[in-house]
DNA sequence: CGGATCTCAGATCAACTGAGATAA
DNA sequence: CTTATCTCAGTTCATCTGAGATCC
């Protein structure tokens, strides 16, 4: 009982702490009018520029259709720009314009102490095992069960520098 | 160097995770015909019923209009009812009707399934750090800068026991 | 052909903002 | 008068489904 229990609690703490991140984030990139979700893209996009939308789903942990929909409002905005890919005509190579990099490159210079808050409650050691933690959850509701497939999965991710909200 | 992008890291590692489960959940809630965000309201009444829209916000961590918008949708679903309050005369008592109460029943039976996948990648300890690493995040990004204010804190928080998504 | 990648239309929901009523 | 609780109208965004085009 106290076992079954524990899963409830812990369900509920990751919601709650990845909840008022979000929060604090998105609170904090409302003067660059952009969205904190916007902003992963963003990220992954700083990583590796010109990938396809399939690519940058896969690496934001995210749905093609859902990417797709945040892409055109970045579009909007200028942020982003979709050509046609090289190789393969049915996909879109996806590249930050001038100003999303820009944009990209003020938000990473000030964010700084956003992230020193997030990191204070831990010594690095601490830091990393609560990493290793949080990617055996997402290892283990990923490659399980349900519709699973479409989903990434960590191991997979691991293999490129991460980048986030 | 590498501290600064171990925040990142942990960022993006929270958000991955927390999106795994939360997709997980959606998907075992689908045939139950209720959100996984719906759920955690209808856990937050099993625990304490007839308590005003404003505690449980609180309780949820969540905001008092987004959680009337979907105690409006609960209601319609008749899970819920929501009556004036005995004493305080601006506020609701909102309860479980006896169709919410059993939903809440038949869910808690079955979702043993996805807990102990979630769970399944720990020790019993290592799931009560991990609780309390999550915890001081939810510290840190609510009681600081921002706007703050109008969040519960944790520490209030854990006066009453939890439950869950 | 089968499978991958995208587009589009449309639905649902969550998360807010801001204005205002009402009562403590 | 001030503050708290809720209602309502309206906005924006994220998420996803399903149908279909195009191309590998």
């Amino acid at each position: 009982m106290g076992h079954m229990q524990s899963a409830h609690e812990l369900a509920f703490a990751l919601r709650t702490a990845y909840l008022s991140m979000h929060r604090q984030t998105s609170a904090f990139l409302l003067p660059f009018r952009i969205t904190a979700d916007q902003f992963v893209l963003l990220c992954v996009l700083a990583q590796r520029d010109g990938i396809t939308q399939q690519e940058i789903s896969t690496r934001a942990a995210s749905d093609p259709n859902t990417v797709r929909a945040m892409l055109v409002l970045m579009q909007k905005k200028e942020l982003v720009a979709r050509t046609p890919h090289q190789t393969d005509r049915r996909a879109l190579a996806v590249t930050l314009t001038k100003k999303g990099r820009m944009l990209y490159a003020e938000i990473f210079k000030q964010i700084q102490p956003l992230h020193d808050v997030l990191q204070a409650p831990f010594l690095p050691e601490d830091t990393q095992a609560l990493i290793s933690y949080l990617d055996r959850i997402s290892e283990a509701m990923t490659s399980r069960s349900g519709q699973a497939d479409r989903q990434n999965s960590v191991s997979e991710r691991k293999l490129h520098k991460r980048c986030q909200v």
